[in-house]
DNA sequence: AGCTAAGTTGACCAACCGGTCATGTTGGTG
DNA sequence: CACCAACATGACCGGTTGGTCAACTTAGCT
């Protein structure tokens, strides 16, 4: 059991750490986290090891966030619209957030609190996607790992004029969701990624 | 006119921070790119005023090139074939160019010689796309400009494979591609960037 | 109240960065 | 061959980073 100005510490930093980096990105300072929680850079990592250790902390729950918001749109009568609003979850919470954004990229898939995350988005993902695939609104080719992958896409494709044009992801996001429809498809020339890639890509 | 060894640094330079850029990104150090050309740090300088000025003489000449793929596709009869082969022109360069893959995202579109460049490469985007639309291959309200921001989200999509299945990002863009016909075409919730857009975004 | 372990602190460290500059070297010209 | 300007060089600078640690403070139990 922590002692008590430790845990405020703790949230203080949490808090402050996941502000900055939405702000900032994924090289923010620590100084300058722990200037915004109003302790020491020490008390940094008495509570993280690393930078690493934080950043993966706050990455890990906003993935766990987002795993729970499609968990309950699996209940939601219609599959297209369930899968949609999941996308569009998935694309806002990298819009808000830079250092979100530049991990879906670029952080190791190697901690494993955030593989642990991953996986199950990946199955939420699957399980939506099924849904929707058997429902006739997805095309037949397309699986739970593209909707994963696709989901960094919108902000990504806007990013350039993002601070002019905040909501323009979501033009980007309606226009990769009509290319997951049956009516345009075209024989896609490369095979699905399998969890065996993810894995395979994770521990290089 | 610059005397005979400057030159062959010069071009030694070029060289080293072009390979080094693709592989490592746009945080090189330039001590790891003096070393690769066999040259030492100072010598960089003398050559670019900054690190800015270096990348961005190559960055340049990459938009250079695709822009003019861009133009000799204008010739070919087929139109939503020379879009498609356009689209995978520059989703290729980033497939093997990470520096320029992280570029379209971050890079300052402030540098004048840049700007000239981008410009180029939306007057070709807007011309391929004129003619698709035309043909009707394309929707009716996809502009040049969503082209030009798309070039980079197949490898975006892909990137976090990109080490197990490199060649995973032909598939996005087959399905973004597929995004574009009319076929599947639902409205769109918001409109498309504009020139002002772009400019406005660039001396921010 | 008093004691101890848990927690906080900020000075400090080594490594690295982009960039500068006095010094030495060398290509090209007459 | 001699000479000079163009060029190469690497030690050096100020700044920033993630991370450490011995000294201090304090929460919480008896």
């Amino acid at each position: 059991m922590p002692r008590a100005d430790a845990a405020r510490n703790r949230s203080l930093l949490i808090d402050a750490a996941s502000a900055e980096l939405s702000e900032h990105g994924l090289d923010v300072s620590i100084a300058r986290i722990a200037a915004r929680a109003g302790v020491a850079k020490g008390t940094v990592f008495n509570h993280f090891s690393s930078k690493e250790e934080l950043v993966s902390a706050i990455l890990c729950d906003q993935l766990d966030t987002l795993a729970a918001t499609g968990e309950s749109l699996l209940e939601q009568s219609d599959p297209g619209s369930a899968l949609l609003r999941f996308m569009t979850a998935g694309a806002e919470l990298q819009a808000n957030d830079r250092a979100f954004c530049e991990a879906a990229t670029a952080v190791s898939r190697a901690h494993p609190a955030i593989r642990a995350a991953s996986d199950r988005l990946a199955q939420v993902a699957e399980a939506l996607t099924a849904r929707a695939r058997q429902a006739g609104v997805v095309r037949a080719d397309v699986t739970g790992h593209d909707i994963v992958l696709l989901l960094n896409a919108p902000t990504q494709i806007a990013a350039p004029l993002a601070t002019t044009r905040s909501d323009l992801w979501q033009r980007y996001l309606r226009l990769i969701f009509d290319g997951l429809r049956p009516e345009a498809a075209h024989e896609l020339p490369v095979a699905a990624p399998t969890s065996e890639d993810f894995t395979t890509a994770a521990t290089r």
